[in-house]
DNA sequence: TATTGTTATACTCTATAACTATA
DNA sequence: TATAGTTATAGAGTATAACAATA
């Protein structure tokens, strides 16, 4: 087989699978805990960070939002009680979301069922090489594409 | 590195490199052909078929769209001259989609730039052996994953 | 002057249910 | 009875620009 026919088999695939594999995930939290990917996705972010506090602009850039994307969503998670946002000690234009105690519970009866979806939908298919490839050669271009895609601070000087 | 290290490394640089590479390709489809990928998809999918032609339904198992949303969609890209709708004279019931000219046109030119992204964002990193055993371990991926995710037909059957 | 975050607003997209017409 | 497709409608999410407050 070609490289060209290769590179064609390894794209459709990579964009399939992961369409399929968002839309179990989506599915999962949805029924384990009421919450989209998104949301869950940053009740992680915010779990592992340091006293569970972040600033909402660090938080915006961990994601692909707007600012205003961010308000959105921190808004749906403080009306649900997993998430506050607080003030800033140190800088008073600043917003702390911290995540509550209701947050962590949340996270918790999602994240079981999200590593079993990963779990099954993935990585039972490849044995330990397999993985190990596939790690080492997705890592490269998840940092290429990094380094393509304009960074979050770059896309607010061009937008709002 | 242990399995559950490697799993997690291969997890995360597949879900980043995806959520990468889909913004990369709206951008690129926008500026170039003025679609969004799913049009772009969708007029790729009547593209190749015999003689440009499609029944609405099959296209849309194509996807992971309700008929509501290809509904939506064919009226979008009807409305830009892309496609055109007919009654099938097999079965009256049916609707087929056709590709016109201004749609090959359209695809046409969002396909180079599109292909470029492509191979220099995800395959300028790999080298022949990682390249074909990444197409390896995606195909079993995707295979495996849809053989968990409800058929098209099947979702239609519990919802609308 | 630049940055942080919110708000108002408009737009895109998606899904559900009800509907018509045909098989 | 089941299938094909549309429509009405409502909801989730996103982005832009304007804004107030602070640095």
């Amino acid at each position: 087989m070609d490289r060209a026919t290769r590179r064609s088999e390894a794209y459709f695939a990579f964009v399939e699978a992961g369409s399929l594999l968002q839309q179990l995930m989506e599915d999962q939290l949805r029924s384990d805990a009421n919450i989209s990917y998104l949301q869950f996705f940053l009740l992680g972010r915010l779990a592992e960070a340091p006293e569970g506090r972040m600033r909402m602009t660090d938080l915006a850039d961990s994601t692909v939002h707007s600012r205003s994307g961010l308000t959105y969503q921190a808004g749906q998670l403080e009306k649900a009680g997993l998430i506050q946002r607080v003030p800033s000690p140190d800088d008073e234009r600043s917003v702390i979301a911290v995540i509550t105690d209701a947050g962590r519970d949340t996270f918790a009866r999602g994240l079981p069922g999200h590593l079993d979806v990963v779990d099954k939908g993935m990585f039972s298919v490849l044995d330990d090489q397999q993985l190990d490839a596939l790690a080492t050669s997705l890592t490269a271009i998840r940092d290429r594409l990094r380094s393509q895609a304009p960074s979050a601070a770059q896309r607010r000087k061009n937008r709002g």
